[in-house]
DNA sequence: GTGAAAGCGCTAACAA
DNA sequence: TTGTTAGCGCTTTCAC
């Protein structure tokens, strides 16, 4: 089934058909209604490749990732859903428009990620490219991709330069995290940030701090700094329990982090939130289904995924660009690994 | 960058290029090194679409899901990472050939399934489609897939007919838990049965029954059956527990009916495995973050589509076909859910 | 063992 | 508004 046998079914050029499958203008209704339904009659729908080749989009959007830490997370199996959200999201959005999203896994730290990449254009030749972090952030990769001249959305970054720019308010939701257990009554809140290559550890920070400033008890002491991994995430929380005056709260800037402290706390038989308040970030579902159910800001990763496909694919239709960053709200989880801090003697 | 440049570059014809590039014979050593040379300095990749265009394969790879359930899984967040584990396997096994994974959502339910299925078809032209259950067992689309001439793999069906068929070896897997569970000492052990929709679901208690009978303590009444879900699984050990002898230990066809079990003994006050010892299939994030973590079978799914994109791909170069069904081992991981039953009044 | 030709299915630029 | 022509980058004939 090729746009020939449509075209001679329907009695027209092979341009006219090309022209009611790329929506064009200059078609007359009737003839237009006589291909669609000779298109619809032979089950006809445009190959990709040709498509491609021909000149135009290969309906092909990429999902760059980051390979060693995806693998990683694969291997692991603790519910690190990242890939799924972005599928849910992003592929989804894709399939509205006739669009595929392929994910791929590309070294941030390799030296031949150059190579990598344009090899993947080259063999795909992409509509757009969507960029997570630590990729978003990359300036090797941003300066190819906008040297190739493919659209690129970048998740999770806020580095001047080119491509469009979506980030899920992380500092916002530091900022409510902390209020929240401000709220609670707790005034020693430490904070377990993340490495500073993510762009968003930096701006976790920055809410944390924040708040705390507004409410008057801000202490850098109360700072520990781990690298996302669950062991990170256990020696900043000895540290900063073993503080002359410790946090009755931890905010911790993902989940593996949160349950290492969490596991830390069981260990030393202590329980959350009795003894020591926690709340998470990303909420995974590993945060769903720990004990007690962690408060954890939700990453809209689906949501922002989506608007990243829509910026792209909508470009073309020469729909207006909105204002960067693209800012998609975060909200705060409440579940059971908060309360009222204990009061002291 | 084409095979032109290339071409040009290494002073050969374009057809001694794309001899190269497919590895084929009767090309002198020296004329090829001398285009690997060139490709090499080029940095040229040939393009997929072209590459399609000509005659030759798309290095496309389509995992056909089925697209209710894949969403909600997806939606939930519940930790099932069947999707992230295909790729683990299928997308790396890919890349290693050149190829790439594709994800695609059908309907299994559909009455519209063959046209989804041949547009998706129509559009990418895959080389090969891995089919997950229910897929696999779908006769529609395996004699689609046929008569399309396209290879595919047909993973956890042993229906008869065309493609490469995969398993888990189900039954031998239900047959270890029944016998660890014999092996504790347990002798009425309850059986949660997935739905007849998925093939698998009779094998895993073909498993039990041949345990339960080789040990002289096979009862029917034992078995209860659920679709999967949370409810459905509740629903299941609640007949089970009301059995006038009600089992010491449970089964259950995957994680979220044995955590619907777990979570009915919680609310009840006893406890897992004091009061009843339980073993889940399929082994997802959440079977090893639940307390106490489950024993399950664990799905080798990532093995599993890996070598079902060796066998597409493998095909290709003229290999010979393994035996079917390529049966790949599941194991028993044990952990905390599982203890010698109490000893009864 | 190598090269020249034709054609895959489609779109772009042009002409009618 | 419609049809015609050329060409995308590659692989397959088929000659040499």
């Amino acid at each position: 089934m090729t746009i020939k046998h449509v075209a001679a079914d329907a009695g027209v050029s092979l341009q006219t058909v090309s022209r009611v499958i790329n929506k064009e203008p200059n078609v007359r209704p009737e003839m237009m209604a006589r291909v669609q339904a000779s298109i619809q009659k032979l089950g006809y729908v445009p190959s990709i490749a040709a498509q491609r080749m021909g000149g135009s989009r290969s309906y092909l959007i990429l999902a760059l990732n980051d390979r060693e830490r995806t693998i990683a997370d694969w291997r692991n199996r603790q519910g690190t859903d990242w890939v799924d959200q972005m599928l849910l999201g992003g592929m989804l959005k894709c399939a509205e428009h006739g669009y595929r999203l392929i994910v791929e896994l590309v070294d941030t730290h390799s030296d031949h990620i150059e190579r990598e990449l344009l090899a993947a254009i080259a063999a795909l030749q992409p509509d757009g490219v969507i960029l997570t972090p630590p990729h978003s952030g990359n300036p090797i990769i941003i300066r190819l991709l906008d040297a190739q001249g493919i659209r690129f959305a970048r998740i999770g970054s806020l580095q001047e330069g080119p491509g469009f720019t979506l980030i899920m308010d992380d500092e916002r939701a530091a900022r409510l995290a902390t209020e929240h257990l401000l709220a609670l009554g707790h005034r020693r809140i430490g904070f377990i940030a993340g490495p500073a290559e993510y762009e968003l550890s930096g701006w976790r920070v920055t809410g944390w701090r924040a708040a705390m400033a507004a409410a008057g008890v801000a202490d850098e002491a109360l700072l520990a700094t781990g690298d996302f991994s669950h062991a990170s995430g256990r020696a900043a929380a000895i540290g900063l329990l073993a503080l002359p005056d410790p946090p009755t709260a931890i905010i911790a800037s993902n989940d593996q982090m949160t349950l290492a402290t969490l596991d830390l706390m069981r260990e030393r038989g202590l329980s959350v939130p009795g003894d020591l308040s926690l709340v998470s970030f990303d909420d995974t579902p590993i945060a769903r289904l720990a004990h007690p159910p962690l408060t954890a800001v939700m990453q809209p990763i689906a949501d922002v995924a989506s608007r990243a496909v829509e910026l792209i694919i909508g470009d073309y239709a020469g729909e207006p660009t909105p204002a960067m960053p693209v800012v998609v709200p975060a909200g705060l989880q409440l579940r059971q690994s908060t309360a009222a801090p204990a009061t002291r003697t």
